[in-house]
DNA sequence: GCTATCATGTTTACACTGCTAACATTAAAT
DNA sequence: ATTTAATGTTAGCAGTGTAAACATGATAGC
């Protein structure tokens, strides 16, 4: 016997929302197949969501907080390059794990994240998380380490994008000096290649 | 007086859908609408595009094309350092200043390259313009080369990402520490700041 | 030159989409 | 108990990608 009122649909249809949307990507997810899988009729959703780019606000939101769970890690006073490499693997592991959702966070679907208070505390949030990270490292000015902080993001930031764009591209190079087999080289070399360009950044 | 055939339908819906693409995003391009801009029917285009996956590809592949243009540097032997920061920057101002196309080449928008083989040469194009210029900085081993090639890449991509990321989600951070101030930082230094992290990839 | 063929264009139609407006039900506030 | 607001439904519009059947006209072989 189901009762007129749902209960819990907002929660639910971003639950699923989320599901979806890793799944199949965002562009798949629509409303009414959303409507249609919790059972409710196909406008019900605008009750909870103003428009499409809402909903997926709200996905964007919850990814950013797996995030930024996925980049914490245990340290309360020193930290150092070696807990950066780790968060550095960390944040490329969840960009290539959680491709689809990565797009919906990092792409253009959510136009102006300021329109949407809990995500832009997510966002900032992730982003807080790392920088904390990096004054623990030396004691560095407030610039400096905002600096470290955006470079090492845009180079994992980056690495997620080449790593999975290069596997979709094709390798017709010579053995082993291609894009495909070098950026595996990277890929399944992570940590190195991490420690690597990080010691380039902090010098120390 | 219009003949019932164009004449040069797919040329010119190519173009259009560039244009288009660029001024308002891919998500916004519709086949409808493409037709309609260039005074055919509404189905015309199915016989140049077999899907709308296809046109993307087009309007990507145009995109590698200019890309590629845009980091094309003269340089006949020795390249430098210098060199490769131009390449850098010219990289991520493309990036910056056509960032629907930039979407559209590196997002998920075209699914397999392989399938589009015109897309696959252009993309491949622009990887093997980047690997012989570093072929001229030094001579490392392919593998090297390629090395550090895909992270050059990485690395202004990323930036590309960040950057456009950063400008959209807000600054509520204390006074040029946040990262938006810093990104913007970072955008009007670009060259100081390719130079400093291609020392650390290049060291010599 | 005549005709068959094929590339290219049109018309019609279907299933799907985001979204709005008007209405129904029920929980919460007065 | 009555009003009100939140949450659900129904019906419908305009737009989309795409397939099928048909129309037109350029081109190749006789």
């Amino acid at each position: 016997m189901k009762s007129y009122h749902h209960g819990n649909l907002k929660q639910e249809l971003i639950d699923c929302a989320c599901r979806l949307c890793e799944r199949d990507g965002y562009t798949k997810l629509s409303i009414r197949s959303l409507a249609k899988e919790s059972g409710v009729s196909q406008t019900a959703p605008y009750r909870h969501f103003e428009t499409k780019e809402t909903l997926y606000a709200s996905v964007a939101t919850e990814g950013f907080k797996k995030l930024s769970i996925a980049c914490h890690i245990d340290a309360d006073k020193k930290i150092t390059k070696k807990h950066l490499v780790e968060i550095g693997c960390n944040y490329i592991e969840f960009g290539l794990k959680n491709a689809n959702t990565y797009d919906l966070m990092f792409g253009t679907a959510v136009g102006n994240f300021a329109e949407y208070p809990e995500l832009l505390e997510s966002a900032n949030s992730t982003y807080e998380n790392m920088r904390l990270s990096f004054s623990k490292l030396a004691s560095d000015s407030d610039e400096v380490i905002a600096y470290k902080c955006i470079t090492l993001w845009s180079m994992v930031h980056g690495l997620v994008g080449i790593l999975r764009k290069v596997q979709v591209v094709g390798d017709d190079f010579e053995e082993g000096v291609g894009p495909i087999s070098t950026a595996s080289v990277i890929a399944t070399n992570l940590e190195d290649h991490l420690d690597k360009v990080l010691t380039g950044l902090i010098q120390n």
